[in-house]
DNA sequence: TGTTGACCTTCCCATTATGGGAAGGTCTAG
DNA sequence: CTAGACCTTCCCATAATGGGAAGGTCAACA
């Protein structure tokens, strides 16, 4: 089938397929007049790609995930060890956008959000909290000093 | 002061705070020689950047907070409306990617995680759960058919 | 048969935010 | 005066995706 079928059945428009093959993730047959001509296989495969990205994948980590799904020897160990790493790295990053959501909400509850100019979100952003404690730390020490 | 001090002073590469300066977040004064001339008000612009930054806004958004910030006569309403919809872009995300979590979990949870070739995660991969049961929905209504 | 429209091909460019590195000018300390 | 530490601009690369141009191919229809 040609790119425009395989991107319809897989869910990866014509331009990613072209390039997931530049990569190496795939390679499709040609016809006699230049045109790729895609299996079910091909298909398989690009909907394995489809789906792991959608999972937050990166597409070297696909590229070794589909190692794995190709090599039928393969331990499933191995496949495991690439799905919790990505649990671990996705874990990370949720708990540090909710420290960040946790911390313009209170900014935000400061904020009165009305006509005024006066804003505690912008003041924390010129001079975070953490920031305005150390200084006003240091201008004490200073005074003592 | 030159590009190295204000780089040590805000936490910002000399390579990103020529960068910025390119797209107009500030423009520093020039001595004689063509050195770059940081003054303690642009150290402070590029504080402010390096904060919005790690709270996750985009430059585009920083620009628009910045130049909230230098407006004097700002309505606080429209600095507490850029910060709302980051919380709840960040808000949207958290939730995707803790979906992806879940789902991966109950794969990894699946997987012996050994030498055996035999893999849970692999299988989802190539025809998640879902598709897997609208193919036996498909197959089941064709028998009938 | 010829034309039209829907495909396909490759190639180049843009995006976002960041860093690497080269080639060359400037300044300062010894 | 020279060495080394700066500074400048310019080009390139990254990751994953899309836009679009120029040109070849194919199928259907008049």
């Amino acid at each position: 089938m040609n790119i425009g079928d395989a991107a319809e059945r897989s869910g990866v428009s014509a331009k990613m397929i072209r390039y997931y093959e530049e990569i190496a993730l795939l390679k499709p047959a040609r016809r006699a007049n230049g045109y790729r001509d895609y299996g079910q296989a091909d298909v398989s495969v690009l909907q394995f790609i489809r789906r792991t990205r959608d999972l937050g994948f990166s597409l070297e980590e696909v590229a070794n995930l589909l190692a794995l799904w190709r090599d039928r020897r393969r331990p499933s160990r191995e496949v495991k060890r690439l799905a919790a790493k990505h649990i671990t790295d996705l874990e990370r990053r949720i708990s540090e956008m909710r420290a960040v959501v946790r911390t313009l909400k209170t900014l935000a509850d400061q904020c009165h959000g009305d006509e005024r100019s006066e804003c505690p979100i912008l003041d924390d952003f010129a001079a975070p909290a953490e920031i305005r404690k150390v200084g006003s730390a240091r201008r004490r020490a200073a005074k003592r000093s």
